[in-house]
DNA sequence: CCTATAATTGAAAAAGATTTTCAGTTTCAT
DNA sequence: ATGAAACTGAAAATCTTTTTCAATTATAGG
């Protein structure tokens, strides 16, 4: 069976994974170079389709434990669109935030916002502690407008 | 069974409903009734137990739809959060936001943001046209830390 | 390099969530 | 009042996600 060499973003995830205390198995090697290289907003079976190019034997119930681990371990977020929230994106680090295009899915991270006057008001006003803050925009590609 | 007079807010989303060539049931009423007055997200399982109590009749299924016909008319939106987007709230409407408590659900509407510049140079940097931008806060409310 | 152990895997079954189907009922314009 | 079209609830069908379990595999320690 192929095994291409890994991205270095990939072998950072693995890296991070092991030292994590998982172990670094053929089928989440493959999830996650899927995961770490893509562009796109990729759904659990989106993946394991992909998966199973490269490692036939993948199950679909490994390709949710691995969102799982790859989520816990903050390298993976969840895609919240207005027709569900079932796909995985390479995490936003610090301040960046996604834009999404709501056609192809694709994904571009941007950096910049400075929420807090915002934040420090609205907890003056609502009583709550505001732990964290969501933005996300969406609209249309290059390719799709 | 008990028939109460319905809220100014119930009725105005009632009337939305009509115009859009809705027709106006008991089931969808006791929902509107409950979506439109809730301080918290509720999931459809919720709303079912809440409208069995004042329309026993009530199946799952018409949950499911009026929340398709609800959120079509713009009247009520999907809740994302960290663990899924299974609830439901009143829509926010022009440039209002939504901040939620993290452990009771409750929700507070915010005003005010003006992302116009960011957007501006994010389309510039991405050739993307924004078209929808979602701004969410979370946090603890005041009777929950 | 071998070994033991604990994590991981895939398949199948179970559980949950959402949608479809359908016959009977209800709304509402006429 | 009446009829057409929309809506309803129950049951069945479809998905999606989780659990269970026996077999396999990664990795630490000898």
């Amino acid at each position: 069976m192929s095994n291409h060499t890994p991205t270095p973003l990939s072998q950072a995830w693995l890296d991070t994974l092991q030292a994590g205390g998982y172990r670094i198995t053929r089928p989440l090697q493959v999830i996650v170079e899927i995961l770490a290289n893509s562009t796109r907003a990729l759904g659990p079976v989106n993946i394991y389709d992909l998966a199973r190019k490269e490692y036939p034997k993948t199950g679909l119930v490994t390709v949710y434990r691995a969102l799982e681990k790859l989520e816990a371990t903050g390298l993976v977020q969840r895609v919240h669109q207005a027709d569900g929230c079932h796909a995985y994106l390479r995490a936003a680090n610090g301040h960046e935030h996604i834009l999404l295009c709501s056609l192809c899915g694709q994904v571009v991270y941007f950096a910049g916002d400075d929420l807090s006057d915002l934040i420090a008001r609205v907890e003056g006003q609502s009583g709550f502690t505001i732990q964290e803050h969501w933005l996300q925009f969406h609209g249309l590609c290059a390719n799709c407008q």
